[in-house]
RNA sequence: GCACCGAUAGUCUAGUGGUAUGACAUGGGCCUUCCAAGCCCAUGACCCGGGUUCAAAUCCCGGUCGGUGCACCA
């Protein structure tokens, strides 16, 4: 059993993780999260959003999970989320039709599937496993379809990412953030991708969750107002050129690597460490992590700078489990060019230029009554002109082929300085967009120990007291009613002030210590005999398992002081 | 999607053409004292469908799920 199969079979066992659907056989790609799972997802989205939202100020939104079109049409998941894909008929192997044909005809990825298919007969390309036949080119696109009404509907999908309903709301959230950047907002939601063949657990699923946040920044200003608060952090990188020389990551301090031109600018910068300021608070251990650059060949074209923050792990080596990319004003433009909507701000200037402008204004009541039905076309011609174009009072239009000569009363020539006081820019955009699915594995998998006591082995879950789905149980060492009671009034005390709290008496207590450390418990309070002596409970520690004996009275603040790490226990 | 391998209680596992082994876990009870090890009792499984057969959990075929390799992973 490697640690991988370990884990899952804890978290399958104690309500971690389950395969969905299981009582009718499951579907691949689809997992449940049980009660401590759930619990656990639950503290990393609060731990994201203590990151993201409140300490950032990037408020989230909520948009569907159902998209309509035109989103995707805009985004390029409709074109560029699909692959041509052909079978060979004689021994069934997939291929990616663009690939086949690559080093026969340049720019073949840019092809239709016909054209594909025309090109794959042309050659008498053949299938290079077995030489068979090839198959009829087929788009095979990774977003599940839907319909929006009755009958045929209109034409949605399940959105393959939260980021696309934050650029569709640009108008509303620059409105929201009165109008000035830099801005961001933030969504933690379901995603869905029809996965060819979802593998690895929870690594791959065909319904995931993404936390997303898009931070929306002067294009020509990517400095962080903050980034000399975390100059000087050491984290372990992974730049592109290295990687292409064999290299081995470096670590190496932020400001050097901004200014080394390693990271392309603070911004970037900033957030790769938050990134891994968030990952670490969940119980990632940092050195099973590093930030690996996107190599030219593997970025997106319109990327500016692209870094995967990655965790190792034990089966399947280094995981990509956030990416933080510049985007640049891609998905904005795309969607301005779709939609018609203004997806700019207004970016004023330290101080507004002056220019001298000449205008030709038409003499609409000249030209209306004079040229008709040509007017409108006059007029639109007239749009065109400058100034250098008027020769001795006149100006000479051509509307239709036909050239119309326009006298001094058909239009005016306005003189005027212009103050500009700044211009329309299409603001870049910083995306950090977290697996959480994945941040939850590795969470257990780094979380998970296994240490000798007394020639057994003891399986602990070493989760920070903020993820940890349970707090504190609650444990009469002999399952006898004066015990019980104590130890349900406890509960209750816990419970009231909001601490996720169980009561357990079942097995002996060396068991239900165990127990609990494979969940990860905290703090484990055990009423005894002396209890109903002298009202005192021990309180154990999860990771030292070294116990302290305190009074039940004030053991509520005790219990929710060590939680939050006020004073140690 | 293809190929190979696998699927037995909650988990891990033994095994067979005649309904199944064990461990751990779980539930109830006992226990005046703390790290999965005490005592008594109990619950609990052959992935699904079809075929062969007197009889299939076992053999065959198909499917599903899982693992691995190929492909894919904006």
């Amino acid at each position: 059993m490697d640690l991988y199969d370990k884990v899952i079979e804890l978290s399958k066992r104690r309500g971690f993780l389950w395969n969905s659907f299981e009582i009718y056989g499951g579907a691949a790609g689809f997992y449940d999260y049980g009660p401590y799972g759930a619990m656990l997802k639950r503290c990393v989205e609060n731990i994201w959003r203590d990151f993201f939202v409140v300490q950032e100020g990037f408020f989230e939104i909520e948009s569907p999970t159902i998209g309509i079109e035109d989103i995707f049409v805009a985004s390029g998941h409709v074109s560029g989320f699909s692959d041509p894909i052909t079978e060979c008929l004689k021994c069934g192997e997939v291929f990616r039709a663009d690939h086949l044909i690559n080093n026969i005809v340049s720019g073949a990825d840019g092809l239709s599937s016909d054209e594909l298919e025309r090109l794959i007969k042309l050659h008498n390309t053949r299938c290079p496993e077995c030489g068979g036949n090839l198959d009829k080119v087929y788009d095979f696109n990774l977003m599940f379809t839907t319909s929006i009404g009755s009958g045929a509907g209109r034409k949605a999908y399940l959105r393959p990412e939260t980021a696309q309903g934050m650029f569709v709301d640009f108008p509303r959230l620059l409105r929201f953030y009165r109008e000035k950047l830099p801005f961001g907002a933030t969504q933690i939601g379901k995603a869905y991708r029809n996965e060819i063949s979802p593998r690895q657990g929870v690594l791959r699923l065909r319904e995931f969750t993404q936390a997303e946040a898009e931070i929306f920044i002067d294009p020509v200003d990517k400095t962080h107002p903050r980034f000399k608060e975390i100059a000087k952090k050491k984290l372990t990188l992974y730049p592109a050129n290295v990687q292409e020389e064999g290299g081995e990551p470096i670590t190496m301090q932020l400001d050097e690597a901004v200014s080394s031109g390693i990271i392309a600018h603070e911004c970037i910068a900033y957030y790769i460490n938050l990134t891994c300021e968030f990952l670490v608070a969940c119980g990632i251990d940092s050195h099973r992590l590093r930030l690996r650059q996107h190599r030219s060949d593997e970025m997106a074209h319109y990327a500016a700078d692209c870094w995967d923050a990655e965790v190792y792990l034990d089966r399947f080596g280094w995981v990509e489990v956030v990416g933080i990319a510049d985007r640049t004003d891609y998905d904005l433009k795309a969607h301005m060019k779709l939609s018609q909507a203004q997806l700019t701000v207004f970016k004023e200037y330290k101080t507004a230029q002056k220019r001298d402008v000449v205008e030709i204004k038409p003499n609409m009541a000249y030209i209306g009554p004079t040229f008709k039905n040509k007017a409108r076309e006059i007029i639109n011609a007239l749009q065109n002109i400058s100034p250098g174009d008027i020769k001795n009072g006149t100006v000479a239009v051509n509307v239709n082929g036909e050239t119309i000569t326009l006298g001094s009363e058909a239009f005016t020539i306005e003189r005027r300085v212009e103050e500009i006081r700044g211009e329309n820019v299409v603001p870049h955009v910083i995306e950090p967009s977290f697996g959480i699915d994945r941040i939850i594995y590795a969470i257990l998998e780094h979380s998970y120990f296994e240490e000798m006591v007394e020639d057994e082995t003891r399986v602990v879950l070493k989760l920070p007291m903020k993820i940890a789905p349970v707090k504190a149980a609650v444990l009469p060492l002999l399952t006898r009613n004066e015990l019980i009671e104590p130890a349900n009034r406890i509960v209750s005390l816990l419970k009231k002030i909001g601490i996720q709290t169980v009561f357990d008496d079942s097995g002996t207590i060396g068991r239900r210590y165990r127990r609990n450390d494979e969940i990860g418990t905290p703090y484990a309070i055990t009423i005894d005999y002396e209890t109903l002596k002298d009202g005192t409970v021990t309180i154990r520690d999860r990771d030292t398992m070294k116990q302290v004996r305190v009074p039940i009275k004030g053991i509520d603040l005790k219990i929710s002081n060590a939680l939050t790490q006020v004073p140690p226990l």
